[in-house]
DNA sequence: TACAAAATCACTAGTTTCAGTGATAAAAAC
DNA sequence: GTTTTTATCACTGAAACTAGTGATTTTGTA
């Protein structure tokens, strides 16, 4: 399975003592208080509690554990909640083994580590919006994401842009997934944190 | 009623021309296409369109119309959204003949008005939350709102917390009643706009 | 120790959102 | 002038949220 790659690849470095593994986010919290851990890899998607959640929550009790993430390339959103909540690396899943211990290296240097094509990811995020449409929000969906922000619901908006409900549903459900957001309250966040609504 | 009320008053104005009364949003916009207004005195509590809607529209479709609103002093968040959205002036609904007048002068003058107990109530939104709890959110209240954010549910909340789910329904139920919110993600907009989430 | 604020829990009922699928027409880009 | 994006609409069912009401227990503080 994938954790045994990840255990494989670590096992060959000198610098690395014990290696423990875990399948849920809780069950890295109860690691954490049996063994002294130095670094954490941790996929984003997990069962029961998952990246993103242990990220906050390591960074709030145990902030000096450091972390890094693995995870598809999904979104911005995902990048930019890693890198805001303050992770010490990021990593897309499948990269190369090489990588994977130039990050581990670079984090126990105290030092962040985030492979190029997340900056780059992350730059798109916040600079060059417009050049990445397929990821960005079309100025109708801006419109209905600016009104959800000002807490109207669909039919409210519907009624204010002349259009079906279906229609205020299907831009908000393009908006959760372009954003990747699960709720409308993640995506207005991401909005403004972004910058999205300062246009 | 209390239509009557400020049109007498306004009507003791020499520089004041021609007044129009509305009892709803609608109408003002309707109003606004048939006659040359220079400014406009609105309650935020009104049907079909309120206040707010109503300032939102204006500012972007008449911008040039000076707007004054009236409110209860309900909330921080209602004080913060029109600030935010660009009222030329704001007083308390129950104020006096003479503040009134004076708002209108300085508003027709191309200056704003808000009244000292706007301005004071403003303050304590932005700079002095801690010592005005009884319109401030509870640590507890602070916590539930962040994991809105987060995009948790109130199940995954409860859970998280080791509460039960109707004391995290209870405890949203507060939160919009304190920021004067209508959905989770209007208090939310309205936690990271005025600073709340940074403590 | 009282008084007040905060935190907890419960139940109902109506509304809204979210997820999944599928489809068409207009506009923009290539 | 064809492909892609954007905007439009529809239907279903489950999950989640909002509103209304009422109440008890902790905790903090005057």
């Amino acid at each position: 399975m994938f954790l045994e790659g990840i255990n494989t690849i670590l096992s060959d470095m000198q610098e690395i003592g014990d290696v423990h593994l875990a399948t849920e986010g809780k069950q890295v919290l109860r690691l954490l208080n049996q063994f002294e851990i130095d670094l954490i890899i941790s996929d984003i998607s997990m069962p029961k509690m998952d990246g993103i959640e242990l990220l906050t929550e390591l960074k709030k009790k145990h902030s000096s554990v450091k972390i890094i993430m693995l995870s598809m390339l999904d979104n911005h959103r995902t990048v930019h909640k890693v890198i805001q909540k303050g992770a010490d690396g990021f990593i897309p899943k499948f990269t190369s083994k090489e990588e994977l211990q130039t990050a581990v290296r670079t984090v126990l240097d105290n030092e962040q580590y985030f492979s190029e094509i997340i900056k780059q990811r992350y730059m798109e995020s916040v600079f060059e919006r417009k050049k990445y449409k397929n990821i960005e929000l079309s100025p109708r969906e801006k419109e209905v994401l600016n009104l959800l922000g000002d807490e109207l619901t669909s039919k409210e908006i519907s009624e204010k842009l002349f259009i079906s409900v279906n229609t205020v549903e299907t831009h908000r459900k393009n908006i959760l997934l372009k954003t990747g957001s699960k709720t409308t309250t993640g995506a207005v966040k991401y909005a403004i944190e972004s910058g999205l609504f300062d246009e």
